[in-house]
DNA sequence: CTGAAAGCGCTTACAG
DNA sequence: CTGAAAGCGCTTACAG
């Protein structure tokens, strides 16, 4: 910069008020910096800036997992809505790990990170850690939370399992089980609940939660080969994550139950693979989750925030099965369902 | 720092000696200033300490669309490897836009990554402002490349496709065509060539490359309904991504064409997905690619290097018919295939 | 409108 | 082993 100064015959001052466009700058002056930049090949250190400024213009996004499938589009979203106001995202993944998370959490903070998007990998063992880096700078919990008294934006669990209720119930399930009950993760312990809920109010049997070790195929089908060898299936299985029903699905299958024919499955999510697999499920807009967390990371506010959004339920051939309603008319009103 | 060195009763500079460890601090000093750290609740700048060493001690990710699913592996397995060095990642997503790219390459030099690993969005039109970044900063291409002489970690796509066209022709595939040509991805070009040159090698007739806007799930089902409408497809249908194969499945199945009775496809990258969905592909090993390029970021050559790591076909139902070899011996051995 | 000066928080030769 | 000093590259009151 000082090389620019001389190159252009001006100061420093000088300089740095062309290129941030703080202030005034007479125009030949101005003309002159330019083009000694273009000539020096001059490139502004931001670091120095962010030194001098004491602020990054930077926010930390760190995610359990980065391959979760629900992440990258949260993350996108973030990420584009934190580009408005020149902000960009260090991404950090905590390798579903709550060891890791603290120490990303570290080398975020010591970058001077503006702000941090987290979605906390246990709701109990990432407490501690999260707690000391929320009062160090502002802090969004990202669809789960491990403190309640720090801003999150999740979704509305009692919503969608309502909706995946009455969907199933309107397709003729009177028995029920939910697959994916975990206590480390908030969003699973709320829906797990919300489903319980909401089989007591539509009048569905439901069987006692099936808890799992982690929302992913594999465990789907572990607990498919469970719910097999236990023998007499529910009317419908719903799952925690698509990932799950998917691995249910292929389990079931290797066992002859057809679905929907024997039983019907819902997933949550909606994740891509989900339309190919036609995998009814819950569909929680994941821009959205990751445009109104970044929102609330620029709009601090004294007291803590709580962001439902409310999914809706995407209807698909794991469910189809015509409504009781319509048995009359027919099967050919299936598909303007959901 | 200065606060915690007037508490400890010493010079910043000892302050810094133990934080950092360079230099051996006598004991009863480092034990003050640990304890003086404690006390007022001291964190390190990183900020300041990038400026001071010129090293920020990270490497910007730069990645065309970080909802692509082959990304989020890729991404991972590299910021594993550079925690070793206790690098971190910036990663930003350019939204397919090489505008977007551009400014994104843009912010990630001003903060001083020490380094790029980049796939480009645009094989020609990435080009002029990926080559201004590599001439300031060790850059690797990741997957696709848009420069020549820039490091570049790749598959060896005429390896994928040769065996994707053995194994095809093992099914008694006697005419196939591979659907996702684009000369705007080195990869998709570079993967449609060596189809047709296993093809000839092969005995088998390829028909036309089908070019693709963009290897997605939509443009999938554009084409199956293309292939359809032209009517006598060919035995076996390559798709140059799991996606592509998805959106065409879905289309082929909807118009009651079966896979692999009637048709065999085939996807690329073995995504998740495809696993659940039973479509044999193209495993690439994303972590290895992802390590392997972190690998050329911290060993810098002074020549530029090309690594192609080898891949694996992973055979699944949609390719599923007994061999020639196989047909007297039953439809048994199939499972044991790929 | 503009320049000289101070300072953001660190690190590292340099001299003891 | 340790302290004083300089400097990394910026920005912004302050005084003109």
């Amino acid at each position: 910069m000082k090389d620019v100064a001389r190159e252009a015959g001006v100061s420093a001052s000088t300089v740095s008020r062309v290129l941030t466009g703080a202030t005034r700058v007479v125009p030949a002056k101005r003309a002159a910096v330019e083009r000694a930049c273009k000539k020096l090949g001059y490139h502004p250190d931001g670091l120095a800036a962010a030194l001098r400024n004491r602020s990054s213009q930077s926010v930390g996004i760190l995610v359990p997992d980065i391959e979760n499938p629900i992440f990258p589009a949260v993350i996108r979203a973030a990420e584009h809505e934190l580009a408005l106001a020149a902000v960009d995202v260090v991404l950090c993944d905590a390798d579903n790990d709550v060891a890791v998370e603290a120490r990303r959490l570290d080398t975020l903070l010591r970058r001077r990170v503006d702000g941090l998007l987290v979605c906390p990998v246990h709701r109990e063992h990432s407490a501690p850690a999260l707690r000391a880096a929320a009062l160090r700078v502002p802090t969004v919990q990202l669809d789960r939370y491990a403190l309640t008294d720090v801003d999150f934006v999740g979704t509305d669990q009692d919503s969608g399992m309502r909706q995946v209720v009455e969907h199933l119930r309107d397709r003729g399930a009177r028995t029920a089980v939910f697959v994916g009950g975990y206590r480390g993760m908030s969003s699973l312990t709320e829906r797990a609940q919300a489903f319980e809920r909401a089989c007591a109010e539509h009048g569905i049997a439901a069987r006692p939660t099936v808890d799992v070790r982690f929302p992913d195929a594999d465990n789907g089908r572990r607990h498919a080969r469970d719910l097999l060898a236990r023998g007499g299936l529910p009317d419908a299985i719903a799952c925690a994550s698509d990932e799950l029903a998917f691995g249910l699905l292929v389990e079931l299958r290797a066992a002859g139950v057809r679905c929907p024919e024997d039983v019907l499955v819902t997933g949550h999510d909606d994740i891509p693979a989900a339309g190919y697999m036609e995998l009814t499920s819950v569909n929680q807009s994941l821009p959205d989750k990751g445009r109104e967390a970044a929102r609330l990371l620029r709009h601090q506010s004294s007291s803590p925030r709580q962001v439902r959004l409310t999914p809706t339920l995407v209807a698909r051939t794991s469910t189809a099965r015509p409504s009781p309603a319509y048995a009359a008319a027919g099967p050919a009103a299936e598909g303007s369902h959901g």
